[in-house]
Parts: structure tokens; sequence; C-alpha cells
RNA sequence: CGGGGCGUGGCGCAGCUUGGUAGCGCGGGUGCUUUGGGAGCACUAGGUCGCAGGUUCGAAUCCUGUCGCCCCGACCA
């Protein structure tokens, strides 16, 4: 390819002030992305490279392990998600599902995941167990409408996708298929020479038993991961579990209430009152809505030094009701308290807390639902709210079982918290950036729409199902993010858009267009992926362009060229070497070797 | 949705407080010089100042409304 023929570059001078992180701005100024409106890019010729790099690292690895590539429609029917039951909770209030209706007035979503559609296919394909176990997966565009979309291709309301569909006629059979795809995971990161780390992971709306997440490490990942230093333990934040830290025992106390004037927080009573955070108990109200409308008051209690895990919560919620928990939200506004509860101010609510407080033209649920985490359930003498202003109560030998209180986990892990009883690891803290999913899904869609197959007893059962996602334009920037320096990008080699760039230093002068000419020739002809930077500029320019654009081989032709000398310079390290031009596709194919092995 | 900020040529910005008819750097075009890390000189094209009202003799500037974008939070496979 030729930069003023065929390969414009559309490299910027400055920084576009919108971008926050550095991948961002390396995107948008080395021309390779262009915003077309929130969270909406164009993927510029040169992007355009790097993503076909990565979908046939993808195809060559999945094909190797029997899956079928296929391509499903973006527009779905509203009634094929209504069967599965995700169509009000992914298009309801603030959900992600874009979504519109035909001149018919049907209504249609764009598809934020395929679950549905291909469920739907293969159950027409699928008849026996004798054609099983199947995988299809394709890589295409995706729509979710995320609430606040950042961080260019980080979290854009468009992107690209692959996302692949298994269905086996036992659960031990996904199960394997399950760990089958999760190597083949760890070799497509590692093919496309980034840095993961697996770990176990909440399946939110998607659903299903079991799932795990590759995440590249980088500071400006949004997600929190856990682990162990020997790698023992490694999980999302949203699941991690772990042995709080020991409380501290509570003095003796001669009274039962504290006067504790505006004293709402933790922070604030524990200075005011000489206590530790972990001689409270914190009460958090939530407000639970579900799919068929009904408001729930959920009343959680958690020791004072922790924090309440929403994710875990939810889960818990949503397993224990029939109907689906729409959304969760935290009660911290007096007014809606007001409205509905007697008499009851913010930050002085005690677990004690009886039903009759619930007012009776509220439309809440007239009873409370009780949770407590084992961290505040273990302590047996503690301080909370007195459930009256300004007043807090001394709690002895308070149990939470008797009280109706689910005990669960709905704590957040945190750094330096110990794994389990019979380990002196302790937890450490990285942020993450999600790349890849992979779920065991069971038969939650196949029950649902239907999907199934006779088994060798001759019976129908519901197909098994796994489904397994990679972010394909989340994986380019994830990779900017781990592989850059001060002067741009510096690509692996596997995904970057060309191999070599080629730097004529004066492109008028005879001798080194000559010698220009034969290099390209010649490394073409040998199938390599060669950008020639053919521009009547400066010597600066390209070079400053070329650093930027990150390709991770750089041949200089300048004024050697009369003794048919160039330098072939590398990158990311920036070093450079002198040689003749008949050595460079020997150069190249060795230096290229060390750098393949070293990332994958 | 709450808080903050911004909308002025392709990009980055100034001008707005205190109204007088739009400017700087980069980029584009032409010519000459230059040519190993974003060149110099000269000439040149390009903007109804987000949009709509209003105040005024006069609005990029003041007022009202509206749209859009960015950041923080809430939230989120």
């Amino acid at each position: 390819m030729r930069v003023t023929t065929s390969f414009p570059l559309g490299t910027l001078r400055d920084t576009p002030s919108e971008a926050e992180i550095i991948s961002h701005q390396l995107l948008l100024k080395g021309g390779y992305i262009r915003r077309v409106n929130s969270g909406i890019y164009a993927y510029m010729p040169i992007m355009f490279r790097v993503i076909e790099k990565i979908s046939s690292i993808i195809d060559k690895e999945l094909i190797s392990i029997g899956c079928t590539k296929l391509l499903l429609p973006q527009l779905h029917p509203a009634d094929l998600w209504r069967k599965s039951e995700r169509w009000e909770g992914y298009t309801e209030g603030e959900g992600i599902m874009f979504n519109l209706k035909d001149r018919q007035g049907k209504e249609f979503g764009l598809a934020p995941t395929h679950e549905e559609v291909i469920t739907c296919i293969a159950s027409e394909i699928i008849n026996s167990y004798k054609q099983l176990p199947q995988c299809y997966y394709q890589i295409q565009t995706k729509f979710r409408d995320e609430i606040r979309p950042r961080f260019g291709l980080m979290r854009s309301r468009e992107f690209i996708m692959k996302d692949g569909y298994s269905f086996h006629s036992s659960k031990k059979d996904l199960a394997s298929f399950y760990e089958k795809m999760g190597n083949a995971y760890g070799n497509i990161f590692q093919n496309c020479g980034l840095q993961t780390v697996g770990v176990e992971a909440d399946s939110g709306a998607i659903g299903g038993a079991s799932s795990k997440e590759f995440m590249v490490t980088a500071n400006a990942g949004e997600d929190t991961i856990l682990f162990t230093e020997s790698g023992s333990y490694a999980a999302n934040l949203e699941k991690a579990f772990s042995i709080p830290s020991q409380a501290i025992p509570l003095k003796k106390y001669s009274s039962e209430w504290l006067d504790t004037p505006n004293q709402k927080t933790i922070e604030d009573i524990c200075k005011k009152n000489n206590l530790d955070p972990s001689q409270i108990v914190k009460v958090v109200i939530f407000i639970g809505k579900f799919e068929d409308k009904t408001e729930l008051p959920i009343i959680a209690c958690i020791r004072g030094d922790q924090h309440i895990n929403e994710v875990k919560l939810f889960n818990l919620l949503n397993k224990k009701y029939a109907t689906n928990l729409i959304k969760l939200n935290i009660v911290e506004d007096n007014t809606i308290i007001k409205k509905n509860l007697v008499n009851l101010p913010l930050g002085f609510i005690g677990p004690d807390i009886d039903n009759k407080t619930i007012k009776i033209d509220s439309n809440w649920d007239k009873s409370w639902i009780k949770i407590a985490d084992e961290s505040a359930s273990n302590l047996s003498t503690f301080i909370s709210g007195g459930n009256k202003v300004n007043t807090h109560k001394v709690f002895r030998e308070f149990s939470f079982t008797e009280k109706d209180y689910l005990i669960a986990d709905i704590r957040n892990a945190k750094k330096g918290d110990r794994i389990n009883i019979n380990s002196d690891e302790k937890l450490q803290e990285k942020k993450g950036i999600e790349i890849g999913h992979i779920f065991q899904l069971g038969q939650k869609y196949s029950e649902k729409l239907n999907a199934n197959f006779s088994d060798k007893d001759g019976q129908l059962k519901n197909l098994w199902m796994g489904c397994y996602g990679i972010g394909v334009t989340r994986i380019a920037q994830a990779a900017i993010e781990q592989n850059h320096d001060e002067h741009g990008i510096c690509w692996p080699i596997q995904i970057s858009p060309f191999q070599i760039i080629i730097i004529p230093i004066n492109f008028k002068d005879p001798i080194q267009r000559k010698l220009t000419e034969e290099i390209y020739e010649d490394l073409m002809n040998n199938k390599i992926d060669v950008l020639l930077d053919d521009r009547d500029d400066r010597a600066g320019v390209k070079f400053k362009d070329a650093d930027l654009i990150g390709i991770p081989f750089q041949i200089i032709i300048g004024r050697d060229s009369i003794n048919k000398e160039v330098e072939f310079s590398c990158r990311a390290q920036k070093t450079k070497i002198k040689l003749k031009a008949n050595k460079l596709l020997e150069t190249f194919i060795s230096e290229s070797k060390v750098m393949y092995n070293k990332n994958s």
C-alpha cells in the first residue's frame, strides 16, 4: 500500500480534546477512528486492517476447535425477545437495547447480543443428539445504548464483537466444551500479543451458571480485579469472595441509647463517639423494582467498615423471586422515605425495624425483605441506628436469623482480605479491561424458546447452551493501552495494520526512489504487509507519523542508498541497524520471529 | 437523571467580563528556497461564531429558550 495513492493516513497534529485516556487519544490522533456521534465511530482503513487481523486470529483458533462461522441479523423482532423474557428488562427505563417500530407498527430491537436468534435457529436445525455438539459464531456489529458511552471504543454504543453459541446434549459436555473454549480464548489473546488474566465473573443479565472473564490489565480499565499473587484465586470485584478482617470488640456500654446529633455517616459516629467502623452495623434501604411492576422495600445490613455489593444483592433477590428483578435502587432521598415510611430518618435506621413502619398508602409492598451480610450477623454486640432522629442504639445479643433476616454474602471483597480461613494469602487489586467473557448458560434459553433435541433414550430434552463473547474493537484499544510510548502506538506485530513501513527520506532523489521501489516490490512479492510512505514530505513528518501509527518495523532509505544500504528500525525498542538492502528480508524474518515468540 | 464544562474555518484555541461587524497557531492550495525527527519566505482559499427568539442604531459578546458534545457521579453483558 502507498500512502499517496491508496492509503491516506489522516493523522492529526493535535490531540482532540474529547479524548481522556491515552489509547483513545492515539486512535484519534493516529487517524484510526473518527467520531460520528457519542459512542459511534467510523473505523478508518488503517483501523479496519487491525480489526481484520484480530478477526482472522479468532477465526483460526475457533475453527480449530470445531466452531462454525455465520452471520445473524442485527434487527430482532420484539416477540422473540419476549419469549426469553428479556424484552422488558433490556428496553424499559434505562435499558440498553435500541428499539423501534416498523411501518406496520411492529416492534424491533437492535441486537445487543444474539442468544434468542441463534437458539431459535439452532433448534430448527438440531433434532438429534447425533448432531451435537455444535458451536456457531459470528463477528459483527452490536448495539448497546450505554448510559454513558466513554473512552472511545472501550464503551461505545456501536462496536464489533465476536459472539459464539454452543449447543450440547448434556451439562457435562457443555462443561468440557466451556473448558476448551477457555483455552482457545487464552490462545487468541496470546496470539494478539496481549497480557490477559482470566477471572471468575458475575454472569449479569445474560444469566446462567458459570462464567469467566478475560481481562487486559491496565490502569484505564473500568473493572476491578482481585487476585492472589500465587494465582490461586482471581475474580472480578462483582463476584469476588473473601474473609473480612476481624472486627474490633465493642467495649461495654452502660446505657442502651446514644445521642448522636446529626451524625448520619459511619465516619461521623466513629469520630464523635470514639468507635471503630467494625463495631457498627450499617443499614441500607433499597427499592427493588420487578418486572410485574411491584416494588419491594429491602433492608440490607452489613458491618460498618464493609461495602455492599449491589450485584450480589441483585442476583440474590432475582433468584429468590419468581418475577424478574429489573432495577435495584438505593434509597437515599429523604422525601422518598417520608412518603413511604412512618417517621424514619435516614442515617438512624436500625436492623430491628418493624413492618408497621411502612405507610399504608405507600405503593411499596407492606413487609420488609431483610438481608444481612455475615460480617453483620457475626457480631454479637454492635451499634446501629435507633430508628429515631439523632439516636443510635447498642444492640446486645441481637439475632439476625430470629428477626427473619436472610444471611447471605452481599459484601464487596477488598484488597488485603484473606481468601479463606486456611490461607494467609491476601487479595491484591488491579484494574482491568474486559475483552472476553464466556458463560455456561445451561438450559435457560432453550427452555424459554423451546429448543429441544431427541436424546439417546428417545426423549425430547432441552439443549444445553454456552455463549462466548470477545470485544474485537475493544481488543484493539486495549492493546494500545498496553503498548504505547510518548511517541505513539507500539502495536504487537500480530495485530498491527502493517508489519513494515518504508520511509524514503527524500523520495525525489532518483537513487533513493529506485532503491525504495525495489525494496517495496521485493517485500510485496514475499507477501509481507508493507506500507510505503511515498509522500513528498520532510523526513521529520514521516518519522513522526510512523512512530504515531506504531507499525513495528521501519525501513529508512536515505543517503546510503548509493551503497544499497538502508536502516532497519524497531519501533518499540527504538533500535536502528544499518544493513545492505539484500539482507532486509532475512533480517525482517528473524526479527519478527523474535517478536512473535515474545508475544505469543 | 444529578453536578460541572464546552459549542467560533479541517484540527487546537483566543475574543465574551466592559456590545462596534472575527482573530491566532497548525493544516489546505500556489510559487521559490530547503530536505535525516512535525522547515522558511511570499501569496491565497476557507467561518451566516450550534440553533431559534429577544434586547439594541448595532450581538460571537447581554437575556430567554432549545439542541448537541465532553467530564464527574448515578448506572451499566
